[in-house]
RNA sequence: GCCCUCGUGGUGAAAUUGGUAGACACAAAGGACUUAAAAUCCUUGCCCUUUUGGGAGUGCCAGUUCGAGUCUGGCCGAGGGCACCA
């Protein structure tokens, strides 16, 4: 018996489909399309073992549904620009591009190692000029549509590296890497209008049935769509602001009106720019970042102005108008009308600054009397020192009738305000899409012309400079556009902008004119299975289907307004972390175990602290590297492993046993197969005692059911289970109908195993167009079923017998049974419930 | 605080959707083969009983049902998301 030898078989079917072009695609009218499509990677250097599960489950789905006559589309690329190309090159002082190249090369050939049916034609790179070039056009067009404009935003500025940081990048309130404390700055910035797509967005996820409901909520949370009413406040003081607009969801409680608070990027700040007190007020407010978390961990600060707002239900009640902390321009009008009884955020900020606490709501199940004390009432109830809305319930009846009652008196009117902001797109860094846009002498706004495309990177440029690199390039920024000398603009493209579409492009990769081709976006879109992590539940998932509405926006023809009919979120993969006492970080190739529970480090043995499993990462050194162990258990054993152990939604734990186990199996099937084969050819065969058609017939419909339900790891279970059956019935037994049955549980295990999987097939037929096996009814059932016998309910014997008898016989048989007749001595059989060919229960008194 | 998801052996987990709970795998213990080890194979797994067998059992407490891991209500616990959102 030949050992199964992984690494020349792998080397060999990967060249083999490579030189027959297997995963090649294109438009086939006469089968239907399934685009399979898993997140591209970023290229930072290697893949990881979250690439190896989030691509081994993408490819058993392609490599199924193509054995199932689908034409499949399962394309991969890369999202090669970003932050990390910028921060590498700047340390090592290398070119982001050569060093994307670099990693790009390295991962591809680790990715075909896996041996995954990947179209490597359509192979596409977001940092190429032939792909950015039209999203520069994209930009323009949405530019035409007026779904891109330009405004002033805040942004974290760290004012020694003079530079703009990512979230990210602010570390307790300072910069990365200057230490510097950040400050709030406002920049001009491009911004993509995807809040007008909000009532869109939000809907179309009623459509999405295919998604898992956690991430519909989560987008529909994000998106935020509220209902309420916008009132417009008078106001009185020594300024001439008469007015001042306010969004709520409870106009019901107006009558607990006691104060008005406004964000300190109002308007109406700039009465104040001059007021010491008040700047003081607001560089407070700006050192807490501008992230919403940090914003919600300060205290409750307010800066009490000299004017008075009046209550739209009574002019007699005036009550005084703050600028507070805790109230976002960017939500509502950037004002809120506090009623502390009713609001614990308000309630706070009353107490704090003394304000008048009027309760308008109190509990069903107590009196009029009752009062708001030390904490805010927010649950239903019934309206009381509220005038006309007396007795009402709230909210519902009550603010019916508030915002029917403003309405008429025209002092405001109903409102669904919606949380989802604009998408600024502007990035002050290097590696990324430069925007096509540039600025004349008078700083206009001067479109570069569509031939003028694409604006190109310069290359090899110092970025060891202050602030945004681009800025530096003065040769490169000048340009001429219609004769006149302007300006590039120096920003680049938030990456989220180049995934947004690229799906799209691998539906066309080739073509020169425009982002796709129509004919071949209308045939493959949209994606029918999306596979990737949940990390990118809500922005990258949410952008891309507002591109989708952009781009259909005010077009011609119709393209699918959804890009992802089907989506699937992995989890992660983890590993024990393991630290010392110095709280330092070690590989899981730095330590050593002899009983599983105790860890010592190998080079001087000692005591090494095991922590909780967490994902994968560099920083925890928690990581496994996919390579070493494809050279040393090959690449089937490797995505049988990762996908065995736990369903592919949850994260799985890293186990070196389970891996030994996988490569175990794959060699123990070889040998197995070897016995097969050799029995296939023994020609002498009499006595053909198992028939394994039946066997065989169940075993492809259950895989065929858990395979489309995505439980992967039941897939795994079956090939075990498959093994033992055969493994043991080989040895002691003739098997009938052993060639058909076999080939059809190899092309079971094909899409897990592919290189086994062929090399098996290969010594069984010279034909490798393979087809998923069917499966015929007459063989789903044996003629003998298992029949469950419980007494009240529980189960106390089990009788194998005839199917489909009939109910006296069925009876019958059940009476005789041993331990039943035992049971049912001195008692009487009061009435039966029968499943059929399941189940008899007896129900005795 | 609100929203969502999930609680099954020592561990990862199955359970075809209300009908044999623990498939399959890992780990452990015992055994077989072997001079020995590795590899391989077999057995065991909660409680009572020597065995035959009996009982309990899917976080906890109720309920619906002939029958509940699965459905309903309440509680406890874990994880994730959102949030001074007006």
């Amino acid at each position: 018996m030949d050992r199964y030898n992984f690494k020349s078989t792998e080397e060999k079917w990967q060249k083999f489909w490579e030189k027959n072009k297997t995963f090649k695609s294109s438009i086939n009218k006469d089968k239907k399309k399934f685009y399979c499509l898993e997140m591209f990677p970023y290229p930072s250097g290697k893949i990881h073992m979250g690439h190896v599960r989030n691509y081994t489950i993408g490819d058993v789905l392609a490599r199924f549904k193509k054995l199932q006559n689908f034409n499949v589309l399962h394309p991969m690329g890369w999202d090669s620009f970003g932050m990390p190309a910028e921060n590498a090159a700047r340390e090592n002082n290398l070119d982001p591009k050569e060093w994307t190249e670099k990693n790009i090369s390295t991962m591809k050939t680790q990715l075909k190692r896996l041996g995954l049916s990947i179209d490597w034609d359509r192979e596409i790179s977001t940092c190429s000029p032939d792909y950015y070039k039209h999203q520069q056009l994209f930009f323009l067009e949405l530019y035409d549509k007026g779904l891109v404009y330009r405004k002033e935003n805040y942004v974290n500025w760290d004012p020694v590296d003079q530079t703009v940081l990512a979230n990210e990048q602010v570390i307790d309130g300072k910069g990365w890497r200057s230490g510097a404390q950040v400050e709030r700055k406002k920049l001009n910035q491009w911004f993509f209008n995807i809040s007008k797509f909000s009532e869109q967005l939000l809907d179309g996820l009623d459509n999405l049935s295919e998604w898992p409901n956690k991430v519909k909520t989560m987008q529909k949370n994000w998106i935020g769509k509220s209902f309420g009413c916008e009132i417009d406040f008078k106001i009185e003081g020594d300024l001439p602001v008469k007015n001042i607009k306010c969004f709520t969801t409870r106009p019901d409680t107006l009558f607990g009106f006691s104060f008005l608070a406004l964000s300190v990027d109002h308007p109406l700040s700039k009465y104040f720019e001059n007021d010491l007190e008040f700047k003081k007020f607001k560089s407070e407010c700006s050192k807490t970042g501008t992230t919403e978390e940090s914003i919600a961990q300060a205290e409750k600060i307010g800066f009490k102005t000299n004017l008075l707002a009046i209550n739209p239900m009574d002019s007699k009640m005036k009550v005084p108008v703050y600028f507070a902390n805790f109230v976002l321009m960017d939500y509502g009008f950037g004002a809120v009308f506090g009623c502390p009884a009713h609001d614990q955020r308000d309630f706070d900020f009353a107490k704090k600054y003394q304000l008048n606490i009027r309760t308008v709501v109190r509990p069903k199940d107590k009196t009029d009397d009752f009062q708001v004390k030390n904490q805010a009432f927010v649950e239903d109830g019934l309206m009381i020192n509220s005038s006309f809305l007396d007795g009402l319930t709230t909210p519902g009846e009550a603010i019916e009738k508030s915002i029917d009652y403003l309405t008429k008196n025209k002092l405001g009117k109903k409102k669904i305000n919606f949380r989802l902001k604009d998408w600024g797109i502007s990035r002050q860094r290097y590696w990324g899409c430069p925007i096509p846009i540039a600025y004349d002498k008078n700083g206009n706004i001067v479109k570069v012309p569509k031939k003028m495309l694409p604006i190109k990177l310069p290359e090899k440029i110092e970025l060891n400079t202050k602030g945004n690199p681009l800025d530096h390039q003065k040769k490169w920024k000048e340009i001429q556009i219609n004769g006149e000398n302007c300006t590039l603009d120096t920003d680049t493209l938030d990456t989220f902008v180049d995934s947004s579409w690229y799906f799209l492009r691998f539906c066309s990769p080739e073509n020169n004119q425009y982002g796709f081709n129509e004919d071949e976006v209308k045939y493959w879109m949209p994606v029918d299975q999306y596979i990737g992590g949940v990390e990118h539940a809500i922005l990258h998932l949410l952008y891309s289907r507002f591109f989708m509405q952009a781009l259909s926006f005010d077009r011609q023809s119709s393209i699918p307004t959804e890009p992802f009919k089907g989506l699937f979120t992995q989890g992660m993969v983890c590993h024990e972390t393991y630290k010392d006492e110095n709280n330092r970080w070690f590989s899981p190739d730095e330590v050593y175990t002899e009983n599983g529970k105790d860890f010592f480090k190998i080079k001087d043995k000692k005591k090494i602290l095991v922590g909780p499993s967490e994902s994968m990462s560099k920083s925890k050194k928690n990581t496994i590297d996919p390579e070493k162990i494809i050279n040393q258990y090959g690449a089937d054993a490797v995505r049988f492993f990762i996908l065995s152990d736990s369903p592919p939604e949850k994260d799985v734990q890293w186990s070196d046993q389970g891996m030994i186990a996988a490569y175990k199996f794959v060699q123990k099937f070889w040998i197995l197969h070897q016995k097969i084969t050799e029995e296939i050819k023994n020609k002498k065969r009499k006595n053909e005692n198992i028939d394994l058609t039946i066997y065989t017939n169940k075993l492809v419909e259950k895989f065929t059911f858990s395979l489309e339900k995505f439980n992967m790891n039941v897939l795994i279970a079956y090939l075990h289970e498959t093994y033992n059956f055969l493994n043991k019935e080989i040895e002691k037994l003739d098997i009938k109908d052993l060639k058909e049955n076999y080939l059809k549980i190899l092309i079971l295990i094909f899409p897990i195993l592919p290189h086994l999987a062929s090399e098996c097939i290969k010594d069984i037929q010279k034909n490798l167009n393979l087809s998923w096996p069917t499966t015929q009814k007459e063989y789903l059932e044996e003629k003998f079923v298992n029949i469950v016998i419980q007494i009240n309910g529980k189960k106390k014997s089990l009788i194998k017998i005839e199917k489909n008898l009939d109910e006296k016989m069925l009876i019958e048989n059940v009476m005789k049974d041993k331990k039943i007749s035992t049971f049912l001595e001195k008692k009487s059989v009061f009435k039966h419930i029968i499943v059929k060919n399941k189940l008899v229960n007896l129900i005795i008194k």
